[in-house]
DNA sequence: CGACAGTAGCAAAACGTTAGCAGAAAACAA
DNA sequence: TTGTTTTCTGCTAACGTTTTGCTACTGTCG
């Protein structure tokens, strides 16, 4: 069933056809009426492949992230979905766990479906194949993660200020052996914390032993194994900066193995406030940033280089917020019988907040 | 840069350069490494579109779910882009809360671009225009929920044995007061336990108290409200059947608020066994489904219907598996020195085993 | 030496749209 | 009535591939 078949049925030219279907000038009431009720008699739907060829756009965007089982990219890919829907384009998702090479494979599909932009948010500092496609003008926006020297549209968070603004509230409390769970340097999350990690140190004359850092991929798993390694020094750590949210789990669930105490016998912070890390029994202090927002801007940015309305580069830096829970201290980590509930409504109210009613 | 470019380049005709770009036989070797040299020189990507309209193919396919954001969307999703990769094909994600208005113009959506099949793991029981898409031969299948009469592929798990089992479960552990917060009943998962629940207690010759059922959408939030609605009722339930596990969590939120503890004054268990189920300080008791197995299973149905392979219907139905942590005895459920914590075998195998290395 | 496979390569016709150009009809003005 | 817009509609050439039929070469063998 095509437009050539409802033309003949309705006995006009196709011309007319693809004239009432795009809601174009110039065609007659009746005739568009008569054509209307026979599109939806047969049930038409006309075929978005041929469209894309004559047009040379697809309204479609392709995203690429991690891991879309990891909380922080399904919020982000919330956000972006949502968004790009607002715009009439649809998006296509992708999950790289982190390999070069799948993200290469998911890049080279992705341009021979011919997608008119691209958003990623897993690419690493350095990545020239990347950066020559956006040099050459190809709509892409970086999210989360940035290059190096960042010639590219971007939206991230200043993770170097989190870190050193994480850092202080752990000095604050008295703390002065503080581990590092880092994330791969390669990444611009895990460098640039890292680097506020170890500045945070050094601006207070503590040298950074390199003993207390140890690395992990971002997954819970990682800091699992990584946690225990740092339980094994001595003098021990008293507390853990987790390179994000999903390691900061892994840490408690090894110091509960340990039988440590949380937070009498170590404080542990996360970085991200992934939506689980304020569930009851979790209570995770860490710094804060608006996900689902982060997604949304991009696709902006995105729709601006599309649509050829902005030529420049331009980088949204957002600041993250530290939310203070139970895992440092003030209130104590585990549920039960009353003690360190927050009050409900923040829940709701985060709930809403991330995620406007659509 | 299109093939015509390539084979003027080359001095051949487009033809020629289609069958090296196709690895199609009858063209002299010297010739085709001349023209794959030039393709690669200039970095020449065949149109993916183009190649789409003459085949009448895609090779992509659409998934609706309700909410990405949601882990248990996320982990079939995951399944099933890693299975739909490993076919060759690209997956586009919708998520469409819930809301039926949403799915129908994701699916006018998909439709228009042509996509060569469909997933679908957020129907209603009822869906008649989905269902007579699939009636007329659209290749697709149903994941999670299914249809009431189910005349569509479909990869679902015995939702109403699991509750059953969960239920079997509670009333061994001595409870008789046990309160169900259920899902929606057009979806056949919250039906199907809803049915579980009831029939579980008029097999035990208990009436079923109309007051002690309260519904939510599945989602976290509405289990917080729901459970204070609960707590209000002389006598109070002992126990909570929450019909999956973000309503467990929410359960499990709603009652550290009030001061009880858990599982000493109140059982919990969950239905689904989400990752975070099993995360230190939730230990949730749930029925277990190998959600990303579903994921991969429904794409290996929908392969055999696209690549024509099969014409007859097929169904599989899943068992869920009761799997036994903190939330309801046994085990204390918060963590913290050395109590209740699970061996991290445990975990990793897990980890394993839901993501085979890819 | 002629017939015959088999191999290489080309030209052109699809695929289902959009859009520019042009013609016809209708409306309007003189 | 005629000339001039304005409004409507049709024809046709793209868009970038794949595929089918055809021709023109090679060798090979009787």
């Amino acid at each position: 069933m095509t437009i050539k078949d409802i033309a003949s049925r309705c006995g006009v030219s196709v011309a007319t056809v693809s004239r009432v279907l795009n809601r174009f000038p110039h065609v007659h009431p009746a005739l568009r009426a008569r054509v209307e009720r026979e599109i939806r008699r047969v049930g038409f739907r006309p075929n978005g492949v041929a469209r894309s060829l004559v047009l040379k756009k697809t309204r479609t965007i392709g995203v690429v992230v991690a891991d879309i089982t990891n909380p922080f990219y399904s919020e982000i890919a919330r956000g972006i979905e949502d968004q790009v829907r607002a715009h009439g384009y649809t998006s296509v998702l992708c999950s790289t766990d982190n390999l070069p090479k799948r993200q290469l494979e998911y890049l080279q599909t992705l341009l021979e479906k011919r997608v008119d932009g691209l958003i990623l948010g897993s690419v690493r500092r350095r990545e020239p194949e990347v950066a020559a496609l956006a040099h050459n003008g190809f709509a892409m926006v970086l999210v989360n993660r940035s290059f190096r020297s960042p010639h590219v549209d971007s939206v991230v968070v200043d993770n170097y200020a989190g870190a050193r603004r994480l850092m202080e509230y752990l000095v604050g409390l008295g703390h002065r052996l503080i581990a590092h769970i880092r994330g791969p340097l390669q990444f611009s999350t895990g460098y640039d914390r890292y680097r506020g990690y170890r500045d945070s140190l050094r601006a207070r004359g503590l040298t950074p032993d390199p003993r207390y850092v140890v690395s992990g991929a971002f997954r819970r798993e990682d800091a699992v194994v990584a946690t225990r390694r740092l339980l094994e020094l001595r003098p021990r750590p008293t507390a853990i900066f987790a390179g994000n949210d999903l390691m900061a789990l892994g840490a408690l669930e090894a110091l509960a193995e340990a039988g440590l105490r949380i937070p009498a016998d170590m404080a542990v912070v996360g970085f991200d406030d992934v939506e689980l890390a304020s569930y009851w029994g979790i209570r995770l202090t860490t710094m804060s940033q608006r996900i689902y927002e982060m997604g949304r801007l991009a696709v902006d940015l995105l729709m601006e280089r599309i649509e050829k309305r902005r030529r420049e580069r331009r980088a949204i830096i957002l600041q993250p917020e530290l939310v203070i829970r139970g895992s440092c201290g003030g209130q104590p980590i585990s549920g039960g019988l009353g003690q360190g509930s927050l009050p409900l409504e923040t829940h709701l109210d985060r709930a809403q907040l991330r995620r406007p009613q659509g």
